[in-house]
DNA sequence: CTATACTGTTACCTTACGGTTACCTCTGTC
DNA sequence: GACAGAGGTAACCGTAAGGTAACAGTATAG
């Protein structure tokens, strides 16, 4: 078993490690959200222990950008107990909140917890029509042919995917790939054109669809009258 | 979703099951272990709460009892907030552990978590004659044949199905789809001319039966009054 | 420093959604 | 029998939401 552990207070963290060693919990250790992202760039963890306060932002909206690109169970460490605290760290994705201070033992027993729900969820490949995804490998094929996509269009995808075969809507796709930015409708019709032209060349179904009003979804059938 | 609280303090659990309810959460409800064994007899839930300490036994031995003949997810809850209590709860089957006191929120919250976990998304279905509508995945056939909605008509669609089998006042409709709006009852005459003939292709059984003065129903027959 | 890719922006096109109107049927009441 | 009032249908059409293409600014690589 492997996490990722995201935590500035690096005495801490090295207890941390250490102790979880022993109960066999290996760890990938960042103390920046910089050095989080690179880090955990090539790897699947079983969960990872995101600190909120960290010295070049924050765990929340690192949260927030892995929340449709990666699929780990995440669990917050802070020193912030109040309930409003906890809400948002739950609405941005967390699946356990722990307090600051904690005993190590109960941070184990959290991590066992949350790695073990994860696991059904080992089946990281998804196939529609002749469109074929692996999640983790990040490799898109559509008949045979390999499909590059810019990041963008693979947070899209990837949410629709999450979502499969529930449509997803307009609002929450703005959300998920501008966090912070002012949602101009313009952009999204544009990643959604560039999207769609790379997933059917030439004559194939097209597989993305929009429902007016009520989001995209990605399905086979052409539903024409 | 629906849930089963164990907890001998009726205050607080008469505070915890309004407050549910209005996250949408629905509570069975039992004060000692042995109520809580016969209520949850033939009952599959979401997720379990158990407090600790109860008047004719503890939380701990009925989730152990339990840990093999049921699946739901447990959720303890507890005065004791020591490192041991904890554990020995987690041994014995806990998913979570909140001590008291605990902001309602954060229990609905965790709670909502647990229940995912448990139940890998099952989409709400609705049949009704050769009608078959997928709710969450907002896809509707009729005999086979795939139905496009515009916005308004799923909508009203959905309203109906919501008070299945029960008839939606006219107002009622009109100001659910209209909320601003100064209600134009031409609008809805339309929308609803709309609807059924995208419901009831050709010479197929008619669903939509207004009601004179009291509404609108879905029905299989016009079992009229 | 050029080349390339990615994304934001704009301008324009197309479609079908939904509001409007006109007219029809049916039923009940005086 | 005529009229009122509710419910139902069909057609019309302005408009906004969705879709496309081309361009520009910025980064990143080589």
């Amino acid at each position: 078993m492997i996490i990722l552990l995201v935590e500035d207070d690096t005495l801490l963290a090295a207890h941390s490690i250490d102790f979880l060693a022993k109960e066999g919990i290996e760890v990938d250790y960042a103390s920046t959200v910089m050095q989080a992202k690179s880090i955990s760039e090539q790897q699947r963890y079983d969960a990872i222990v995101l600190d909120i306060n960290l010295p070049d932002g924050d765990g929340l909206s690192l949260a927030q950008q892995w929340q449709h690109t990666r699929s780990e169970p995440i669990l917050f460490l802070s020193a912030r107990d109040t309930l409003a605290d906890k809400l948002t760290a739950f609405s941005f994705g967390a699946l356990d909140y722990l307090t600051k201070p904690f005993a190590l033992e109960e941070l184990a027993v959290r991590i066992k917890l949350l790695a073990n729900k994860a696991t059904p969820k080992t089946n990281k490949r998804f196939e529609l029509d002749s469109l074929s995804v692996d999640l983790s490998a990040k490799i898109i094929t559509r008949a045979q042919r390999v499909i590059v996509l810019s990041p963008q269009q693979w947070q899209l995808l990837a949410l629709l995917i999450e979502h499969y075969p529930n449509p997803v809507d307009k609002a929450t796709i703005i959300n998920t790939i501008w966090p912070d930015q002012d949602s101009n409708n313009n952009m999204y019709k544009s990643l959604l054109t560039r999207l769609r032209s790379n997933l059917s060349h030439e004559h194939e179904t097209p597989l993305l669809h929009t429902l007016k009003k009520q989001g995209l979804v990605l399905r086979r059938e052409n539903t024409d009258e």
